[in-house]
DNA sequence: CTGTTAGCGCATTCAA
DNA sequence: TTGAATGCGCTAACAG
């Protein structure tokens, strides 16, 4: 009894009844009497009875366990879409497992490997930077292990998927530009294959578009998203022969980074070059200037994925994939005032 | 088989061998014809077979994962505690499994109620603001089942604990403003059980008695770390009938909101009021003006956690608890310099 | 209402 | 070197 943890039979053997009574009274199962089920919950207390989930695990073939795999943790956005996930799951008697990617198309997938492995019901997954070929995703799917895609996707697989409506955010902002003066919008985007890169980059074309301006390849940029990469991108835009009068950066993040990189060269925001980024992070307004910003609803994205996978695995017969699509919103504050 | 995943018995039903050999030719048991074994390992690979963990984990009744308990998971802090340790647990073979008990005691022991219920080999923890009884911990030492404590610890357990000198950080900010010329130092400090407020609230004591000044009790507060409770709280330090001229927050993100409140009460830091955090989130430098904090090496906490307790799991006998203490640095930015 | 039995996938003891 | 048998802890028929 010492050794290891109590067990069901155990509490039968106290009780000197049979494990499947313990374990029928344990789980509530309607055929039991009354008087039976208090003796065994009584002792099960007593004796500090704890499930082993494992053993259940296997026996019904089920871990209600959501795997999750983010790029990272250290950044505010993923840890609030896993805030929203896990609180879902729980609700709904599931755990979670994490796992990030470090931005890592390898370790992406030795992630989700790992994942598999652990048996985990279903997966939530946000692409790495990297990620430009899906096999592995394919993969999961001949395998029919659900997932779900959420934030950094890949379209035209049959799975469910949440996002911003990335584009329209990037539309609303380069508009936003627009309206104050600027006429030389600089867009540093994430790198080239990432999906957010590639529908930011469709609202701010939209945008210049509308207003009879064209992208101009000098002025839109690829980050890897390191602080160094931007630097260096932003050196490269104030060297132009004509400087840029605002940037609109992919994400909060390469914002500040931009902000620290053109307050260092003694550049005024607004008034020499505006700037946006997208995701608000609680602390884009507490910069100086403060951070003129796309909200995205991060803990909203979470529930919603976790809600839709959890759906699915209740229901796999009938289940539709869906394009979860939710609306931002354009958070004006002074760094892009001119 | 197209139903489940691939499983050691179809590798042998294939094969026209026993499941055991197979069992034992995918372990590199060394009483296996190399023959055998090339002939299962490509069977495995072929049928695209991941070994059931839920299985091994039941027979040999370990899970190789840690589970991780922390306040929450949107703090940079934090997330790099769990980066440490994840980069730990994975190149020594473990995954592992993270709840936030979101500054909630009820939570923290419902997680690690589940944790235990899914059979975590240890636990990292890091406790709630609201923790101030330990049954739960003890629990665990009854149950022989190894934790660490990071960060929010409690002392006077026999189980290894992970913190930095909080209280010689603590002294070196205080001494620092004192050395700026404040003399009216306020202390914005956490729940007044929570260790690191204790620990902190010690070395700032320490450094004023030495220049021969006394807590006054006005200038200490104890936000429970709510933006809001910080706010009313930095509101009765301005309220007083003589205004501190420096503050000291328990951490940067309580120090973002006491600088946010400020600023908004028109106040000019460091003139008026000097502002000091403690954490130094990659932000802190980015904000206006640039924060003064203490570095505390969040993820090298995480990593020496994670690796004391696989030591434990390794080698359960010979095995001393350990307190932890690491160094922390004092970065001098432009908010405390008068 | 309760007990008996079988089996989830795997590792391992004992035989051969 | 391999196979047969056992059991990890639990749930779910199937029988009473």
């Amino acid at each position: 009894m010492k050794k290891g943890q109590v067990t069901i039979r155990d509490i039968a053997l106290k009780l000197k009844i049979s494990i499947s009574t313990v374990s029928r009274a344990l789980r509530d199962s309607p055929e039991i009497k009354l008087e039976t089920r208090k003796k065994v919950l009584a002792m099960a207390e007593k004796l500090n009875y704890t499930p082993n989930v494992v053993a259940q695990s296997l026996r019904v073939n089920k871990t209600k366990t959501l795997g999750i795999v983010v790029p990272q943790l250290a950044s505010h956005f993923f840890a609030s879409n896993i805030s929203g996930i896990q609180d879902t799951a729980y609700s709904r008697g599931y755990n979670v497992m994490i796992c990030q990617s470090n931005e890592s198309f390898d370790q992406e997938k030795s992630d989700i490997r790992t994942l598999i492995s652990s048996r985990v019901d279903g997966l939530l997954i946000s692409l790495s930077r990297e990620t430009s070929s899906y096999e592995h995703l394919d993969n999961l799917i001949e395998r029919e292990i659900p997932f779900v895609l959420f934030d950094r996707i890949h379209e035209g697989l049959p799975v469910s998927t949440v996002t911003v409506d990335d584009s329209l955010g990037a539309y609303k902002v380069t508009k936003h530009l627009i309206g104050q003066g600027c006429r030389r919008i600089a867009f540093m985007s994430g790198p080239e294959e990432m999906y957010i890169s590639k529908k930011r980059m469709a609202g701010y074309e939209k945008a210049l578009d509308e207003y009879g301006m064209k992208v101009q390849n000098d002025l839109v940029k690829h980050s890897d998203l390191t602080e160094n990469c931007t630097q260096i991108l932003t050196q490269e835009l104030l060297d132009l022969e004509e400087m840029p009068d605002a940037i609109f950066a992919i994400n909060d993040p390469v914002a500040i980074d931009v902000m620290k990189f053109l307050k260092s060269r003694g550049l005024k925001i607004p008034a020499d070059v505006a700037l946006v980024g997208f995701t608000n992070m609680p602390i884009s307004d507490a910069l100086e200037p403060s951070l003129t910003t796309v909200d995205q609803p991060a803990y909203e994205m979470g529930k919603l994925a976790a809600n839709n996978l959890l759906d699915q695995l209740m229901n796999p017969e009938d289940f539709e994939p869906q394009a979860i699509v939710l609306d931002t919103e354009l958070i004006v504050r002074k760094s892009s005032q001119k």
